[in-house]
DNA sequence: CGCGGAGTTGATGTTGATCAAAGAAGGTGG
DNA sequence: CCACCTTCTTTGATCAACATCAACTCCGCG
């Protein structure tokens, strides 16, 4: 359970047994979560720091008259609001998509563990930035790509990120979003992606169903998307030589 | 000129003599860069950190096929690529818009900086993570709002963002975009952008002439827009008490 | 068996893209 | 200081992408 973080962490460099076993101390009993609560709110101080341990979560943002938009979509091993530490409230909320298992760990907890151990710091900061790059090219996809290229882009982005920590079963990962919540993700209406899902299926791609994805031609959708998996910073690759190569 | 860095870090909490001093001392000679030049590109690993002190810059990333998305305006005080010297290298690239003026530290200078006197490095992070506040709320921008309504909302925060760092004049401010760089920062074609300012000049709530942004009707403004500033953390507002109330 | 949420379909409407070209405006060299 | 050239802005006409509306179907579940 607690493997999928580390594996995130450790993506950067290796962490020390007394940082690993200081990390594991630190998060509290894992709790679970009911699919579509709300995990953190819009204006909320928490002082406590959630880790996605297991299951789906999307940041989101409603503007007053409804409309809602989906800012990331949080896989198992992410942290939901380690910048809630700094800047102290949240300007979006987080929510669960599918039933999940989240740890929190204070704050405060969070900030002493990285003082003494600075590699940990290191990584809580490197997990930070990442979000930060797939946020721009989120705002690539939006801005720049069509329909299309933009769902085959999230596709291509996720499965990446959970090969990442270990999700992914070859060419097959889990992604329990309805077409809705795909729409708001995407910027695209709930009709428009069901005919967009219904080409990349035709043109033999992509199939989505029972919230499982399968890519069926990888190189194809890769290129159809203009995915180029630089700003994941290796993510869905290797990651270093782990101690104990202990397997997921 | 390192007036606008300060008052930026200082939004957060006030930094010490010392630390000013060190920050003030690090900026080696600030260097003159003309116009449409690229300060880091993408896939550089600069070892320095880059920031703008004059100007205005824009972070972007270019598709394959030659499309291009601007990612972030850079104004004043921002750092272009703090980032960087954690995650090592650049996953987008960052260009002068108008005539700048940057400084550069050697990110090791900067890390040592950090360690030694805390509240500058959180000062630092505090930095980043209001970037990614506003990264996140453009992509709201781009995916939930019309072009109107996008249009509008950037003019609210490039307003509120300079004010911030005492670069407005009432309801003036610089913004040297062309309106294919407009169109590039919101995702819409230069032609419609066009139209678009036509409407927002027609109702009588902004026109933008010679690089400079006039706002006539703030309030009918932030509310075509649906804007809501929270997300920029009170950049726009009153800062802490300065030790000394000298001005801008 | 019937209810509710998700997926699918067709018809129609709008927003914004694209194409093409004509005016401003600003910068440069003569 | 003017002529020229480039870049930016503006305009009109046409077109494509995607939204919206309104059913209808499918499926899991009580």
């Amino acid at each position: 359970m607690i493997k999928s973080v580390l594996r995130k962490l450790e993506h950067h460099h290796l962490l020390s047994t007394a940082e690993t076993q200081a990390l594991a101390e630190a998060i509290a009993r894992p709790r679970y979560v009911k699919p579509h609560e709300d995990l953190v709110s819009r204006g909320d101080s928490p002082g406590r720091v959630t880790l996605l341990l297991d299951g789906f979560a999307t940041r989101y943002k409603t503007l007053e008259d409804g409309r809602r938009q989906i800012l990331g979509l949080l896989v198992p091993g992410d942290f939901c609001d380690l910048h809630s530490a700094v800047l102290g409230r949240m300007d979006h909320s987080i929510a669960t998509v599918s039933p999940a298992t989240v740890a929190t760990m204070r704050a405060d907890v969070v900030e002493q563990l990285s003082t003494r151990h600075s590699s940990l710091a290191h990584a809580l900061l490197w997990c930070t930035l990442i979000d930060d790059a797939i946020t721009r090219e989120w705002v690539v996809n939006l801005g720049r790509r069509t329909a299309y290229e933009r769902t085959a882009h999230f596709f291509c982005e996720i499965h990446a990120r959970l090969a990442a920590v270990g999700l992914s079963r070859g060419s097959s990962c889990r992604l329990p979003l309805t077409q809705t919540e795909l729409g708001e993700t995407l910027g695209i209406s709930t009709v428009h992606v069901n005919r967009t899902l219904q080409e990349l299926r035709r043109k033999g791609l992509v199939t989505i169903r029972g919230g499982e994805l399968t890519i069926h031609d990888h190189d194809q959708l890769m290129a159809d998307a203009l995915f180029d998996p630089d700003y994941l910073y290796a993510l869905g690759q290797k990651h270093p030589p782990t101690r104990n190569a202990a397997n997921g």
